[in-house]
DNA sequence: TACTTTAATGCAAATGTTTGCAATTACATA
DNA sequence: TATGTAATTGCAAACATTTGCATTAAAGTA
């Protein structure tokens, strides 16, 4: 389960300390809609304690993102974002032209996904997934 | 078309400059086989022609990459790799595990880039994959 | 509660990547 | 070939991310 109220069980059950830091940060990427980047968590948290380093929000965004309970993608150009994974997993379609993203169910990749498994056995961790291409509008 | 004897046509029926920097760059990564890093490039590059800039690097190998003559993935971790497209493009099962990569056909992809199309009209642009999960063997 | 052990933090420095800008180079035109 | 112009380069600085390490904090045990 990754819902916020037994994050701190979440935390434990996987051999991690639920210090303060921790659950301020899981609680940054839970109550923002969308994506956030790791310096918008930063500034996020750092307004009850300003005392959290950059260093941190990388380190604990990475071990959520081990965990499964946030995902991490490239959205193209600088921006690495972070997101709470819900349970409905899905993935992006970026366009290069406008830059606008449109969301993509999760079933999509699920075909793709049991292909591989078929083929070589290969469990594949598609949680999150961003395909760069042309939108309609800009083709 | 973007085999070598003829990268310098590529370049200028793209509206870009065949320089000796852009010409060197592109050799470097025909040349290797699979997987390059950018200070991988440089340091090739250097061989011949010692001046050359990790800037310049980084902005021909983009500058490649959005013409679709070669591929940059994120292949785990701290790598980003750049790699020349060929004819038959391809993606690749990174195992989180032992690391070890398997690579997919292009045709796997060939599917759900069809759906996406009908779907959105969105054309997606599925040159080059990475997708992690666990390998057989360490499952 | 006091003590011990180990994980996690904050800081500073290292590394990787991008950007701004002045000098240089490639190309088009005369 | 000489000249003008716009793109490209190398450099330096900015920015983003990761790492090493001493200090601090959490959890288990007595």
């Amino acid at each position: 389960m990754s819902c916020e109220n037994n994050i701190v069980q979440t935390l434990k059950d996987a051999g991690h300390r639920p210090t303060p830091q921790r659950l301020m940060i899981f609680s940054a990427v839970r109550h923002s809609r969308g994506h956030v980047t790791a310096s918008e968590v930063l500034e996020s948290v750092k307004e009850s304690y300003p005392y959290i380093d950059l260093s941190t929000v990388y380190r604990t965004l990475d071990m959520y993102k081990q965990m499964h309970l946030i995902s991490g993608t490239n959205l193209g150009g600088e921006s690495y974002a972070y997101e709470w994974i819900d349970q409905t997993g899905h993935h992006h379609l970026v366009c290069k032209v406008c830059e606008n993203i449109t969301e993509l169910n999760e079933t999509f990749m699920d075909h793709l996904s049991a292909e591989i498994d078929e083929k070589f056995g290969f469990k594949s961790d598609i949680e999150h997934f961003a395909i760069f291409g042309t939108c309609e509008k800009c083709q």
